[in-house]
DNA sequence: CGAGCACTTGACCGTAGTCAAAGTCGGTGG
DNA sequence: CCACCGACTTTGACTACGGTCAAGTGCTCG
């Protein structure tokens, strides 16, 4: 589990704080009083964050590194539902709704990431108005991508539901996309096995649709054609 | 387009408003305040409450009826994204995002909405912080379900697939299930053709698992096999 | 520089999609 | 109240796409 400073000074709180689209918004002073009720917590590589079955009525902001949030299936398989980057959170719904965690959440770098408890967002609401618009948009974001999610996997073909992504992440443009997570773990969250995404970026490539630069990089040559191989 | 009656009483706003899950926390007065603000709207069955493309700042909350969410592919395939009962709401993602609908929005059964301008909820949400709450509870509920629906999706063979959203929607007990949408559609919902939807579901009823009742009732008999056969 | 893991490639097989057609339920109108 | 019509659902045969298993290649990080 991971390792929670106690002697920090404020700076780091607000640093965590201040990088976090959801306060953007709030003033100097209001960002302070917020930065009060956050605690940091390490989270070493290959580390649980938190698992199934935990009461962790805490929201969690990344602020360094990476974490994968999945479902196990009883099967083994591991259904990733997203990756989180720097400015991320999870734990908004066991926030919300008085629920154990029905999902894993492993950092797949070392990272860094702030603490806010129920009771203490809950304060932070009532003084601050701006503050539940902001995480009410968050929250219809991440509905929204997640409902994208569900389409692209609903999309019988492994080709079109790849299309489908790659058109979404490069924003329908051409140009290079920076995969969020490891090919292995797109391919859980596009529903698809590594060798089928193998095989279907492939041939993208061979129809000269993308290019492959290193492990993480996809470069976008034609995007009307990718657009054509895309269903949505 | 759905009709707006412009000279309605306050007590059918009312009726709407104190229906839905999200106000139901509130007083009295405060219910009435919500109330002033709503418009009530008619939607014929088989009538568009909204389509894609629309940039509706707009709050559904359905009171009577039923409406379908679906995206529409360019393949012609419909995927539904959810039903909405009474009490159900939609347009928040409008609502927090400033971007224009992703779906369409269509009336199953002759149905009566009401809806609440953003500005409106905006200016409530500042009054009525247990609001806010609530709409982030139900946002974040809403979050779960569609992750969990992707987490379904992903499940690659069809009889898993199905058995898993059988298991949820009869809260993993025995008993009688009352679909909230026609087979095809729900063939939809769960990625696969009608076809595999009827194959599958004689399938469980072969294995003494479930039985049809009618064409919108399934009865749970088996609930420990059916979890065998599910993967969640 | 080396070891291990991520990714790729190949061959085979099974499952679900497709197309076509028959069957059945439900609602509407006489 | 019953009969009919239309849409929903089911069934069948065929095909092909992707999953599985196995082995090989190449990054990347220590």
């Amino acid at each position: 589990m991971a390792h929670t400073h106690q002697h920090e000074s404020i700076e780091q709180e607000l640093e965590c704080v201040s990088q976090v689209p959801i306060f953007q918004r709030l003033a100097a002073d209001q960002l302070t009083s917020v930065a009060q009720v956050t605690r940091p917590v390490l989270a070493k590589k290959g580390g649980a964050v938190f698992s199934t079955g935990e009461v962790s009525q805490t929201l969690y902001i990344v602020n360094v590194g990476q974490v994968r949030l999945y479902h196990l299936t009883e099967d083994g398989r591991e259904q990733v539902l997203r990756v989180l980057n720097p400015g991320d959170f999870i734990g908004e719904i066991a926030l919300f709704t008085d629920e154990i965690h029905t999902s894993y959440a492993e950092a797949t770098k070392d990272s860094e990431l702030c603490t806010i408890s129920r009771a203490a967002l809950t304060a932070l609401i009532k003084e601050m108005p701006p503050l539940s618009m902001a995480l009410l948009g968050a929250l219809a974001d991440r509905l929204k991508t997640a409902e994208r999610q569900a389409t692209l996997l609903a999309i019988p073909d492994a080709l079109p539901r790849l299309a489908g992504y790659l058109q979404e992440v490069s924003g329908h443009r051409a140009g290079t996309i920076d995969l969020p997570m490891s090919k292995q773990d797109l391919a859980a969250y596009l529903g698809m096995t590594p060798e089928s995404l193998s095989r279907k970026l492939r041939q993208l490539v061979k129809d000269g649709i993308v290019e492959t630069i290193g492990r993480r990089q996809i470069k976008v040559l034609d995007a009307s054609s990718l657009a054509a191989v895309a269903p949505v």
